[in-house]
RNA sequence: GACCCUAUCGUCCAGUGGCCUAGGACACUCCCCUUUCACGGGAGUAACACGGGUUCGAAUCCCGUUAGGGUCGCCA
């Protein structure tokens, strides 16, 4: 039997980190086992249905790179992939269920008459659960049909993962006591249930539960905060699930190669966002030149700034090595592409007005106009040859330096960045600098 | 409150009876590299919740306590 695995978000307006990873983890089973992922919209609570909301659920899980087989959009002969849209289907269910005795009519609403027995069950990661049904007053029978006609969760979700052909059902931890529930339905119905395996769920730092405003929480703060997805994926993937041999920045492939429920861990993990702004950097470093800048361009072209990739890539690979999130990057290199960049007052006040300074920077520029080679590593010989002519620090002509052409004390190293801006830009820009700052 | 799950450095993981004076990573501190900021390299601080068992031997098995989380809806 193949498998058949779902994620069963319903729209909130956002897409929860614990949400997202369990998508994830799911989507991991699936292509583990060369099963299907399907994607289906619990969308029961027509107050929060909007399409707004449910766009969230796309966009995010698109984003991290988890396409689904079947749902909406992609189709499926499952379907409709809606539960809003199931009515029928539900229909059929209850009727089954009400015709062979077991749901009774309480006040306008339909109720499930629990088999007053154990339930015991195998969790793919808590293992054996077993939960006492013959006390009433401990579970007392559950609802499942409104008056209005509407459906309850537990009866909508359980016909699905029936009707869909689900073979293992992977979820929060949160749903761990519901799901003796589900068992007693799926028997009712004289079906054999899924697997299940509950995935412990993801806590603030502070271990407390981590709801939407926490920083993290959302899926849409990482495509808005300058994640690159392959990062955040692989972060996710490592909580409350590794590899066993303590490597952490793994391939995707890999990932999906060694991915087994039986290695979940049964703990609740803290999240931790330092954690994964590390990883973060780290795919930054590692990354192709293409994949940087196809990840670099939304912010430059946000933030005004417009290159082709001939003149971009020399620049970003300047801050490769120092960036973390690629929403820093407008303003680490804007200064490459305007002759109006401003300049720190601090640098201004600290190094152009030290005495002397703006003389130095004649000196440097004497020296540079004069070269043929303008390459980084000339320039430090130069630059190095100058200062020890005069007798000086070579901090003395590269701080004044550093500042002339960026405006600011802190950058990309200096011999490379002029090389990068060119010997014409960097003596115009060095000139302009003397003027404006000449005592 | 009842029921269920869980319990190794601050955090994420490794560890499934002897290889553990407990390993890796993030964070933090220090040093090196670098006359910027980073990257990188090196070092360091830091944990088996507690109490009983079982065993020649326990972080690993059992019981209890404590703590944390979850569930008890005509929410999903």
């Amino acid at each position: 039997m193949s498998v058949r695995v779902r994620f069963a978000p319903s729209p909130t307006g956002y897409l929860h980190v614990g949400g997202a990873r369990t998508a994830l983890f799911n989507w991991l089973f699936a292509r583990h086992h060369g099963g299907k992922f399907i994607l289906r919209i619990e969308d029961t609570d027509k107050q929060r249905n909007t399409p707004e909301a449910i766009q969230v659920i796309y966009d995010g899980l698109r984003w991290l790179g988890l396409d689904w087989d079947e749902g909406p959009q992609v189709g499926g002969d499952r379907g409709p992939y809606f539960q809003t849209e199931r009515d029928p289907i539900y229909e059929r269910y209850f009727e089954r269920l009400r015709d062979s005795g077991w749901l009774y009519e309480d006040a306008g609403a339909w109720r499930f008459r629990f088999a007053r027995e154990l339930i015991e069950m195998d969790d793919l990661i808590c293992g054996k659960v077993t939960i006492d049904f013959t006390n009433t007053e401990i579970t007392p029978d559950m609802t499942i049909r409104r008056p209005d006609g509407s459906w309850i969760f537990h009866f909508a979700n359980v016909v699905d993962d029936l009707e869909m052909g689900i073979t293992h059902v992977i979820r929060g931890e949160d749903h761990l006591s519901n799901t003796p529930k589900h068992i007693q339905i799926f028997k009712a119905l004289g079906v054999e249930p899924p697997r299940y395996g509950h995935i412990p769920l993801i806590l603030n730092p502070d271990g407390s539960k981590m709801s939407k405003r926490d920083q993290g929480a959302s899926i849409t703060s990482y495509i808005e905060g300058g994640y690159a997805p392959e990062a955040v994926r692989n972060y996710f993937c490592l909580l409350g699930w590794s590899p066993k041999d303590d490597r952490e920045i793994l391939p995707l492939e890999e990932i999906i190669a060694r991915f087994d429920v039986s290695g979940i861990n049964r703990k609740g993990a803290h999240f931790d966002l330092a954690k994964c702004d590390w990883f973060n950097a780290q795919y930054i470093q590692q990354m192709s030149a293409d994949r940087y800048r196809e990840l670099a361009l939304p912010w430059l072209t946000t933030a005004g700034i417009s290159a082709s990739p001939a003149q971009l890539d020399p620049v970003l690979a300047l801050e490769k090595m120092k960036v973390t999130h690629f929403r820093e990057i407008p303003d680490r290199v804007s200064f490459f592409f305007t002759e109006d960049y401003p300049y720190d007052p601090a640098a201004v006040e600290k190094t152009l007005r030290k005495p002397g300074a703006i003389e130095r920077l004649g000196q440097l520029a004497d020296t540079y106009s004069a070269l043929e080679l303008f390459d980084a590593a000339t320039l430090e010989g130069r630059l190095k040859e100058l200062a020890a002519s005069l007798g000086v620090k070579p901090a003395e002509f590269i701080h004044p330096a550093r500042v002339a052409v960026s405006g600011r004390s802190v950058g990309p190293s200096l011999y490379h960045m002029l090389e990068v801006l060119g010997q014409a830009r960097t003596l115009a820009r060095i000139d302009r600098t003397r003027k404006q700052f000449a005592a």
